[in-house]
DNA sequence: CTTGACATTCCAGTAACTGGAACGTATAGA
DNA sequence: TCTATACGTTCCAGTTACTGGAATGTCAAG
């Protein structure tokens, strides 16, 4: 089959089936007589297992490792087992510092609106309040970061 | 002041100042005769802004809506006080996503948990679980990524 | 006079794509 | 046969918010 189709049938859109193969993740397609890609339902298989792992919020090198070992006969799902656990505590910590960070938005604005509106840069409004936030806080953007995909 | 008190005073480090000033978030530093950047009480203030409402997740864009503000002599505090509650209400909904997508993965898990781990790309293993995902869940990782910074 | 800690600049890389240009190919209709 | 269109191909660049590293200059102390 031709891009289109695998991407209709996998829900990768053709140019990300073409990024993947850039970046490894899938490998290079056979060619047609035109230079056109032809896949196979290998290629389905392995491009779904790619886009089901995606839609869990795994890297493209998390893929990658639970596809190595595919790629070498070693059954994954032990791994992949592992890894839905880890991932899941990752999320869980992740909505925390969400849940966090909304309470601390919420509780800015109450306070700004105590304030007038109208003062430019003197101690008496919302921007000040957001200047002047601890840094304590920020420590948890840093690891927030790191777990945005 | 140079550079590294301006660091310390913000708890910017003074690599990230440098590149505020490349995409113009801060103004062109004043030079000392050595070449060293030299700063004011002004740009501790307004590099204080910005990394208060970075701890709060807001993006480099919207934080230089609220400068543009400033720097045209308006008082922004209207504006973030109304984006304060936009990211809350963004931050609520990425919460609710990340909530659908850890029962998910702890489902998934339980499911493949009951299968063998042996089995390479039968249908019998968590391996084919996640690839069998259905696209339903792949919108909602759609929005999930315009979220993240 | 050297060592160390600063400062400067510029280039490149990160993650996972996406947009766009410039071009080739296949097919259907006028 | 021409042409429109809907595919396919490649390559370059941009996104976000930095960070790493190299090469080089400056300053104060021992």
């Amino acid at each position: 089959m031709e891009i289109r189709e695998l991407a209709k049938r996998s829900g990768v859109p053709a140019r990300t089936i073409r990024y993947y193969e850039d970046i490894r993740l899938m490998p290079p397609a056979a060619r047609k007589p035109n230079g056109y890609r032809e896949y196979t339902e290998a290629d389905v298989d392995r491009l779904k297992l790619v886009a089901g792992a995606r839609r869990l919020d795994f890297s493209l090198a998390e893929i990658k490792e639970i596809l190595d070992l595919r790629d070498r006969q070693i059954a994954p799902c032990g791994v992949l087992l592992e890894m839905l656990e880890q991932k899941a505590l990752e999320i869980q910590q992740r909505i925390n510092e969400l849940e966090e960070l909304e309470h601390h938005l919420r509780r800015l604005r109450q306070l700004g609106l105590t304030f007038p509106t109208d003062d430019i840069e003197g101690k008496n409004c919302v921007c000040h309040l957001v200047s002047q936030q601890e840094r304590n806080i920020s420590e948890k953007q840093l690891k927030l970061k790191s777990n945005q995909g």
